[in-house]
DNA sequence: CCAGGCAAGATTGGATACAATCTTCATATG
DNA sequence: CATATGAAGATTGTATCCAATCTTGCCTGG
């Protein structure tokens, strides 16, 4: 016990996972009291962790009437997927040439985890270093409010992105292109990485507006 | 009387303003009981705020510590430029080709708003004027995640902005500028319009730049 | 003189209680 | 039958109180 860290924040990480997983459905709305006895504190700190998702766009409010899950229209989807290639972009441009061979190392190494994870057909670890992979690269850029911007429309789409991990034939394509990219970034070829990523996005874009459109 | 809205909405709108007038000025401790009861609310609306401002950047949290307001560097007033240029170039090259006549006409009427507040050298009418006029056309884009993006980056160096504005020479320059844009959008010039708007952001990066590298 | 530690005060974090608002559903009314 | 009404219940919004943590400054011991 003793995690030194405040309710709120512990609360913050607990509805993140409850939202990605899908638990907490889009749409739904928050119902203060159940879900904060549930997770075992006062709404006190529970409505200072919904603002910061509603910052993020997670959730949307109400006055007077609440929190509701977003529900992501396609329109909406394609927004966010527009607005990560003009960052993603940009953070591996920067990014790239400031690689140092350690740098590509560890990156490396992150993908032995996503590879392992694979394998083992464990989703949420191959979601979980996918996205260490990711944001490696991406904070080589050393622009923290811009890699603070490409993570919060990662999680924009988190709730639906789970399908796209959950398919075999994927995560072989996916490790594909992680080795692809690897090699771009070895001959510190920008364009070329900045294209593979923009592949990268392409694929699961396609893959979360299935999901979307479904219901 | 009966503004039917919250206390966090209207502690929000209150802190912004004080945050962007100076009044709480960058690196200072946002102590919550006493600007609570300046404010006439308890501790508890001024935290739901705070936590949205946190989430802009706008403040600061460090656990048991407090809220602190946001104490710009260099580098990060030239990230959020640089993020601004990405956001806002996608916006015009969206909205620009769907700007309708209509909106075109009013975006000429903001600007006679603009130019009578220079007229009468009223800083915050200026700086009011101007915001809507640029958020205007970046709301032709029909994309409202970017349009949110944009502002928070805008909010980012509200805090340096007004300095810009009290210039009479600075005054007169905007003006041109903003004549030269709307010539641009009437002819749906999309390269120009871009380009005319990372001018006219240029210009207050160099003015803010020296606002913080002063202290 | 300086480093460490300890106690008092200040400040934040969170739980509870109550007020304000919204939602629902039964009832009345045209 | 459709619609208005209104009261009860549900839910959110805020104030207050107490607990937890941090800061400050004094004191001690070296």
């Amino acid at each position: 016990m003793s995690e030194s860290v405040t309710a709120q924040e512990t609360v913050l990480r607990e509805l993140r996972l409850l939202i990605a997983s899908g638990t907490l459905e889009p749409g739904q709305q928050v119902v203060q009291d159940s879900l904060a006895s549930s997770l075992g504190v006062s709404r006190v700190p529970l409505r200072e962790a919904l603002k910061v998702l509603e910052g993020e766009g997670q959730v949307t409010y109400h006055p007077h009437r609440g929190y509701f899950v977003a529900d992501l229209s396609i329109e909406d989807l394609v927004e966010v997927y527009r607005i990560r290639s003009l960052l993603e972009d940009e953070a591996i441009r920067v990014g790239v040439p400031l690689l140092t061979d350690e740098d590509i190392e560890y990156l490396e190494d992150i993908l032995h985890d996503v590879e392992a994870a694979a394998q083992s057909q464990d989703v949420s670890a191959v979601t979980a270093a996918n996205r260490r992979f990711h944001f490696a690269l991406f904070e080589a850029s050393n622009m923290p409010r811009l890699v603070r911007l490409i993570k919060n429309q990662w999680d924009a789409t988190d709730a639906y992105r789970g399908v796209y991990f959950a398919a075999p034939a994927n995560l072989d394509h996916m490790n594909q292109e992680h080795r692809t990219m690897v090699q771009a970034l070895k001959s510190r070829d920008v364009e070329k990485s900045i294209a593979l990523q923009a592949a990268h996005r392409e694929n699961s874009v396609s893959v979360v507006s299935q999901v979307i459109k479904k219901p």
